[in-house]
DNA sequence: GGCCTAGAGCGACAACTGTCGCGTTAAGAT
DNA sequence: ATCTTAACGCGACAGTTGTCGCTCTAGGCC
């Protein structure tokens, strides 16, 4: 039945010990969507997982680890990004991904970027979360160079980005704005006028200095 | 001694109220500094003010009505815009005190934007303060159009603003990436390269769709 | 100087949070 | 089927947080 040459001398992963683990971060989606970053206590997640408190304390140790776990979790499902064939709409759809996942009521995404400043651990589970998005979507630079709409000339695909997304979540998470259906184009406009301006060429980053 | 002309028939704001008051704030700057907005405590606040437990909760009610009253207080300090003789410049050296601001160890900034998500009363406060600065920066691009840097046709002072200053929160806040020095001199010129272009016309506004 | 009272101090209290030791259940291996 | 023990359930516990009623201090006014 088992795998013979896999032998699990310690752990014991499957069965109820899963069971536990898949209704516990149930449970924690559930309560941030409910009541927010804010909202989330362990003796909550506990009670709505139908699980005791003494078992999400032993294997998540505080809020912090429950948000590592959700974040991770969230870091699994495969997603790639989006391709309408040329950069301007493909810098568009992510941003309007962007703002969707940011605007949605409740926001999962806020509240894990909220709650990611109180966890030092869910913080880097964060970042590492954000740095495998961003090294997927360098392909979007990738092909607008191979279609000719980027100079041969290398441009640094991750400045370009960054530039193009960093506005939507500087108006919506930060200073709070109201959401703008327009943003996402702009934004992702803007980007592209400035790499077609050459803002992002790799050349530059051979100090010029001011 | 006291001014005849102003009745103070029920609020009592001076002496040792003024006096607890000062105290108590220094305290929460104090505490933020030392041990993050994770450590922000109103029984910590309290303790090092000098002060009951009780009176803080009476006059702050939460740990929000504290951060409110420091954003306020950090809103009434008089800040200019800098004025370096070039849109490049001017966004370069914005970019620079906000870089340090956000760098700086322990940053007050950082922790006020990681506790502005815990109440939404600081949240208030704390877009109302980045609303005046903003404003206050827009002057920035009408010293450019009168300079000639900028197109006589109007720009969208505060989408250039966001676009040229947005980066820098990205990256450091959210992403939590190292700084980088050049960063923003970099962001500052891209943005300026996207307003060369026309990116941030006002023009643009009346929607070219897709 | 003396009076009035807003606001601070104080201690007691219930509610909540996180920890611990121990008994029970069931996953995995024979 | 049976055994071993990882992982969960449970109740008890100390520490912390926020509230309340009361007393006391001192600011503002005469």
């Amino acid at each position: 039945m088992t795998d013979p040459t896999t032998t699990t001398p310690d752990r014991r992963p499957g069965g109820r010990t899963a069971r536990v683990r898949a209704q516990v971060l149930d449970a924690v989606c559930a309560e941030l969507a409910e009541n927010g970053h804010e909202g989330l206590t362990m003796e909550g997640v506990a009670t709505r997982a139908g699980v005791h408190r003494t078992t999400v304390y032993r294997r998540w140790r505080d809020v912090g680890g429950l948000l590592v776990d959700v974040i991770d979790a969230a870091g699994e499902i495969d997603w790639q990004p989006p391709d309408t064939g040329s950069l301007r709409g493909d810098l568009t759809a992510l941003n309007q991904q962007i703002q969707e996942s940011l605007v949605v009521q409740p926001s999962l995404a806020v509240a894990l970027m909220a709650a990611s400043f109180h966890s030092e651990q869910a913080a880097r589970a964060q970042t590492r979360l954000w740095a495998d998005r961003y090294a997927q979507c360098e392909i979007l630079v990738e092909r607008a160079v191979e279609r000719g709409e980027l100079p041969a000339q290398r441009t640094d695909a991750r400045s370009l980005l960054i530039a193009a997304t960093a506005p939507l979540y500087h108006q919506l998470v930060l200073l709070r704005a109201d959401p703008d259906p327009h943003l996402p184009e702009r934004a992702a406009e803007t980007a592209v006028l400035a790499a077609a301006a050459g803002a992002f060429s790799v050349r530059r980053r051979r100090e010029e200095s001011m």
